[in-house]
DNA sequence: ACCGGCTAGGCAAACGTATGCCGTAACGGG
DNA sequence: CCCGTTACGGCATACGTTTGCCTAGCCGGT
């Protein structure tokens, strides 16, 4: 491993010209000084360092992501989409997991922003009504006004651009279909509570049961993201019969906890009861669970590609004059004439949060139903 | 966002006395100035910059994981249980999914080398045939030279220290079971071709078959590690009766790809025929997959504290004054007098692979049998 | 009074890169 | 022959930290 300074010594050449050749500046370099640069730097093995790079860069080519859990598959796909297209741009990605912890949360985003990442994915999805958003919003704020661009893929706002689907049309959706198949007593096993998707997810099953005339039909259980959840609220409604017709998880995990405790009861899954979630996670796949598809790749790859194509914001760099009071030893170096800013204005050149104002756009991504083998329409007649 | 020598100018300090306060220096500061200069950080909301940190520092406070893919489970817990240790220590995790492809997994970890990362972690887990795994050796032992540590998962010897399970015991333990059980015919699916752990895992199968007199009831699959090959490879047993007592997918989604293919063709799991997996992944214990719990997070984490408490190796620094060896007439000696190293000797002080020749240990973890509702003692008499 | 040690704080040199601004040729046109 | 222009390359500075060394003051011991 070895400096650009090393290279440009062995080269015979001075710094300016090896970075010149090696980072592909406009410069003008004669043929001959630029094959002795290359092959300085390829005798050396000479990789640039991109801590020093993005020292002198508005910022660095990490891009950050927050997940709840990276071991969770909803957010796995996310990362995934998050990476390669980082990858693809030749950035790398910055990984953390936050638990749902806003606390934790401004904790991490407090540490990309350390390492200047260009822009930092949001996908911790917290909780909406949590007491410490506030903090998290004012982190977001002035890590944008820094030049960390923020990306929310949660619906939670967060002040900075997001890219979401319509939880409540997700949930219209697969209670759509249900309906559509013959189904009138519709159990709903709800998120945790607190989320905005929770609410959303609830408010969209609700109202295609309530338009298709089926709201005291409808049966609203606790639950959770998790297959124990679904699991016990699952149990919860065969202690209480009649079963319903079909049961929907708030997700994919809740629903395979809603089916298998179903099965164990010995219950005929789709015969006598359908079930199905939203997600479409892999072991949705697996256990043949009726779903709604979600973009999450495309989710994640498009927040990255929107924090990687985003324009730098150019730090105001300081002409040399500034003066920066005081003497300054030796140097007369008044040439340029121009000043910067005003003297004794601590923070004079302060309009970098050109991306801080620009409007929070949010993009919504479209989903779409997959039918599988744990509905089918309901033939007999209801108990 | 404002930086140090911003915050030693509001305090009316140095920037030297400014870094000693604010990074926890023993160099003893009054308690006067550090008030000041802990108010005026708090007032200009200071947050040193961990690229200048990192920059005068062996190594930053990256640690980076190469996966194959994050949105697999065993890779997901993997990340986890290094970004758990690392957010611990407050290093922030760099992630890079590599798709088996030893050229990614180069260019992936150059990327990391570029950033000075501490350390990073191998999970790759790439073909041990690969033509190219002599390139990825090479690049972790310069990366190793330049100071960044280096941690196998894998079983590919990359001349670093490996965290590993003994593969071909979990093999041999899963076949124990099934064994015990009374299963004679046993079909083993296994994993891709070329890859190490495959061929342990069948080396354990084989091996306690061998012990049990059964050699000539195995049966090796041809498969891969993922849900289709499992289940393809299931459609080929089914075609060709008999069924075998139990079968065995070299990871658990290869077994829900054979329980899924066996289900569907109206066999009764465990009644007829037994499935276990090795991994221990969610979906084993959503499906009640018999199978082997791997320390996988353990792993991970245990790879991440080796990167972390490893003493760094201490960059060497010039120290001025080193005699510098005879003024040696060529330099122009600028003010201070001081050439950093004679001039014409290209690679000075050398030694900076202390940790590279470092014996490449191996930790071996354990693992542990988890026995759920797809095995089951086998009580009819056998075809 | 002198000196040695200690405390507190400042100076400046790194780390490695990018780049604005300059100087110096070469070169071509008038 | 002179001058404007262009091609090329070097100098110096900035980015933001850490840290070795130095200095100034102070105190106590001899």
């Amino acid at each position: 491993m070895s400096s650009l300074v090393e290279v440009a010594r062995a080269a015979g050449v001075a710094v300016s010209t090896a970075s010149r050749v090696l980072s592909g500046s406009d410069h003008p370099i004669s043929a001959k000084t630029r094959a002795k640069v290359l092959a300085a730097a390829e005798e050396l093995d000479y990789s640039p360092s991109a801590l020093a790079r993005a020292m002198v860069s508005p910022h660095s080519r990490l891009v950050g992501v927050l997940v709840s859990d990276i071991d969770n598959p909803y957010f796995s796909v996310i990362a995934r989409g998050v990476d390669d297209a980082a990858s693809r741009a030749g950035y790398v990605t910055m990984l953390s997991n936050v638990d749902r912890r806003t606390g934790t949360e401004i904790d991490r985003l407090q540490a990309m922003r350390d390492y200047r990442a260009a822009g930092v994915v949001f996908a911790g999805s917290g909780y909406v009504d949590d007491p410490r958003t506030p903090d998290l919003v004012d982190a977001v704020r002035r890590a944008r006004e820094q030049g960390v661009q923020a990306v929310s893929l949660a619906v939670r706002d967060l002040g900075c651009p997001s890219v979401v689907v319509d939880n409540r049309a997700v949930a219209h959706d697969i209670t759509d279909h249900l309906v559509s198949l013959g189904h009138r007593r519709i159990a709903f096993i709800e998120g945790p509570t607190g989320m905005t998707v929770t609410r959303h997810r609830r408010e969209g099953f609700l109202a295609r049961m309530r338009e298709a005339g089926l709201a005291d039909s409808a049966q609203c259980q606790p639950g959770g993201f998790d297959y124990e959840s679904g699991h016990a609220a699952t149990l919860r409604l065969l202690a209480r019969p009649p079963l319903p017709d079909a049961v929907i998880g708030a997700n994919d995990e809740v629903a395979v906890g809603a089916l298998s405790a179903l099965r164990q009861a010995g219950v005929d899954v789709p015969g006598e009861v359908s079930v199905a979630g939203m997600d479409d996670l892999r072991l949705a796949e697996f256990v043949g669970l009726t779903t709604v598809s979600l973009p999450l790749y495309e989710m994640g790859s498009l927040a990255a590609r929107h924090i990687i194509d985003s324009p730098p914001v150019p730090r105001p760099r300081v002409t040399t004059s500034a003066d920066a009071g005081r003497s300054s030893g030796a140097g007369p170096t008044r040439r340029g004439g121009r000043r910067a800013d005003p003297p004794g204005d601590g923070r004079a050149d302060a309009p970098a949060d050109v991306s801080a104002d620009v409007p929070a756009t949010t993009t919504v991504l479209g989903h779409r139903l997959t039918v599988r083998e744990t509905t089918a329409r309901r033939t007999g007649e209801r108990a």
